[in-house]
DNA sequence: GGAGAATAGTTGTATAAACGACAAAGCTTC
DNA sequence: GAAGCTTTGTCGTTTATACAACTATTCTCC
């Protein structure tokens, strides 16, 4: 339980771990205070500084806590309290060992419906980019994007492009303005007729349904849809607290 | 754009805020590299462990990435990723304003079945603690809890205690080991009759369904079970990336 | 005995300095 | 011209020091 300096492992990270371990084995409870700064300090023969970046990484995984003039303590786990992460859709199919690809199966301008006006912050009835895409993970139809697009009138659209892209990169060539940033909403629902046939599922089956806005800069709403994730391909798994 | 040593926010915090706002506004695109540690030093009258300490929060937030030998540059922003955080129940309930109680429905000692069993890494048919909750916001259902639990001979069930308390609690009287960690699993699917009657909706009703794997310290499991929210009142938000 | 002041202990922030590790460009040498 | 070496610039880590801010305790004075 010493700090190896002639280590790759940096010092900071090695005694990072050393308090893990010493929690997790219980030798801390929760509630309890570890040693303080300064013991640790002395302890493992490291500068005060570097404890002080050990101690600043267990609290920002959420093993423990810090009280200013009083100590450090160690926190109760929440075991309720989970955290998933929606990768990018290609992204996580290759995580997965999965192909993917996107069909396009619709893309027009149309009078934006009103609660798209809505969204969208535009008088209802402007002219606006809908498409729809299945997004494919070897071979079969795993979700099914419908989205409103605010158009730039500069560029025309290209359904090519609009095929192989993701998202992000589809709405900068398209859109007015860059978005930087998006609001996202996961629901659990039921397909209905449409939805199913283009999910290749029976109607009724399970889905997650994620709404998505998307942002510019000056967040402003430049994009808004839904994209339908097949019930019995896709589950969120929560992020291990670890370090 | 100068730093206020004479305010209450400390130096660290305004550089991050001021290179955020400059990221957000466009001033430095994706994938341009930032200045070098050394200039924003010198530009901002700062040392340089102070300039990294707002670059490292920068980093943690997604803003920005940092590869040795080369620069800062600014990362692009995954438009199509999400995180969501599930918080524990009561909290969540009380964050929206409900009060939430617990009703629970059963509690008794049971021979494991068998993939309960496998998933507690017991002998088949080993008694284990197997209990059905309700838990309740603003007086309806919202979820519907089932769980096996590895359960301590040395222990009384009182069913008083397992009415009223949160899970990490009544984990923690009951059983063996002390649960340190879980882990989850996420899906959609839909309701069948008795899990539509518990929830009070119509069975074929959308929901979320949360596998639950509680694990102690040592990593071996202490409970296993599944957690069943219903669709139509319960929505999982992004969290935003700030800083 | 009680109120207030002083003190010790703790974490939070900032600085200067040094060295290491890595990357890219420039230079030398063959 | 190409290969290898050197230099420069960049981020990564650690140390030592100082002071600020906050908490809890102890001491002093009335």
């Amino acid at each position: 339980m010493a700090i190896d300096k002639s280590s790759f492992v940096p010092p900071y990270y090695q005694l990072a771990q050393i308090l893990e371990r010493q929690i997790r084995a219980g030798d801390y409870r929760p509630g309890e205070a570890l040693p303080s700064e300064a013991e640790l300090s002395e302890k493992y023969g490291l500068s005060r500084m570097t404890v002080r970046r050990s101690l600043s990484q267990l609290a920002r995984a959420g093993l423990i806590r810090t009280e200013r003039g009083k100590g450090t303590f160690v926190s109760r786990p929440e075991l309720d309290r989970a955290v998933f992460i929606m990768e990018e859709f290609h992204k996580e199919a290759a995580a997965r060992g999965l192909t993917s690809s996107v069909r396009l199966l619709e893309a027009r301008l149309v009078p934006a419906p009103e609660k798209a006006a809505g969204k969208l912050q535009v008088p209802a009835g402007t002219k606006v980019l809908y498409i729809r895409r299945s997004l494919l993970a070897g071979g079969e139809p795993l979700a099914y994007d419908r989205k409103y697009l605010c158009y730039d009138r500069g560029r025309p659209i290209l359904e090519n492009e609009l095929q192989y892209q993701a998202l992000p990169e589809m709405v900068e060539k398209h859109a007015e303005a860059l978005p930087i940033s998006s609001k996202m909403v996961l629901q659990a629902t039921v397909l209905n007729d449409e939805e199913a046939r283009a999910l290749r599922v029976a109607p009724g089956s399970p889905a997650f349904l994620l709404e998505q806005v998307l942002l510019a800069g000056d967040g402003r709403p430049v994009g808004w849809g839904w994209c339908l994730y097949r019930g019995d391909r896709y589950q969120l798994t929560s992020v291990s607290t670890a370090i």
